[in-house]
DNA sequence: ATAAACGCCTGGCGGC
DNA sequence: TGCCGCCAGGCGTTTA
């Protein structure tokens, strides 16, 4: 579910309410959610104390001393804090016991999310976090380089947007509203991207999650953040999930199609293969 | 070597 | 109302 806005958006959150706080032990409801040893991992989580969150791509990175806690919250991942009191909700799989007497839990439907321990010192040396390309919001994000990528792939630009490899952040939605804004079919084969138009790619992109970070991400299906806050950014949205209403530029109706098998919404007049 | 399809899970929705 | 198939903002693994 979330894309870089909405994890930044949590990222905030998190640091806001829990930097500084001591997990006292954890609770692994789910197992299937934590990568690697189950042991460690509860052993090695017992009597940390939270330096901070941080985050890169998609990814969620508790500072806990010598080493991280990877989260990936895929579809649906979410965080509450409740207080000890509050029973356990039947989608809460892993439960954080705060010094304080509070509790950090995560939350998600689907089950799709991840956890992991990574040291500190080669975290973004070793994978996944090194398998991500930068971020388009990255002050050094470098367009010739997007460009050149995509010159030696064939598949569906849409497709290589999604490629965390190539770019990282965008997911299903942010890409749809990227490639909107620059005027390109999402079908299109990455090779016939122009120089140019990998330029615009980049700037689009950018723009568009800089402008989702600063509304607190989107909240649309059933998406609020940590607090049960919502994000503003689904008012912002020009194509996803916009199908049979007017385009804003040209008024013809949005079209949907599958692109390698996700919903795809663009316009057809304003968007050139 | 690259790209497309599958699998992981659950719940909500529309159609019958 | 109930059942059924489809859909969902991701990504690692398997297959073609």
């Amino acid at each position: 579910m979330p894309e870089l806005p909405e994890v930044e958006t949590v990222r905030r959150t998190l640091d806001h309410l829990i930097k500084g706080q001591t997990i006292k032990e954890v609770d692994v409801i789910y197992p299937n959610i934590v990568k690697g040893d189950l042991k460690t991992f509860k052993k090695t989580l017992q009597n940390v104390t939270i330096q901070g969150i941080e985050r890169k791509g998609k990814f969620l990175l508790f500072d806990i001393g010598d080493k991280y806690l990877l989260s990936h919250l895929r579809m649906e991942g979410k965080y509450f804090i409740k207080p000890l009191s509050e029973p356990i909700n039947k989608h809460e799989h892993i439960i954080f016991y705060l010094a304080d007497g509070g509790t950090l839990r995560y939350h998600d439907v689907r089950k799709f999310g991840t956890m992991e321990l990574k040291d500190k010192h080669d975290v973004y040396d070793t994978p996944p976090l090194s398998l991500l390309g930068k971020e388009p919001i990255e002050p050094n994000f470098e367009p010739m380089k997007l460009y050149k990528t995509l010159k030696q792939k064939k598949k569906a630009v849409k497709t290589a947007l999604l490629d965390q490899s190539i770019i990282s952040g965008l997911g299903n939605i942010y890409v749809d509203e990227t490639l909107f804004c620059a005027n390109i079919h999402p079908e299109k084969r990455t090779y016939k991207i122009t120089k140019k138009e990998a330029h615009t790619l980049a700037l689009c992109a950018k723009n568009v999650l800089k402008k989702a970070v600063d509304l607190g991400g989107s909240s649309i299906r059933s998406y609020t953040d940590s607090l049960g806050i919502s994000g503003r950014f689904q008012n912002e949205l020009k194509v996803h999930l916009k199908k049979n209403e007017p385009c804003e530029t040209c008024n013809r109706l949005i079209t949907k199609i599958k692109v390698n098998g996700r919903g795809t919404y663009f316009c057809k007049t304003c968007q050139k293969r």
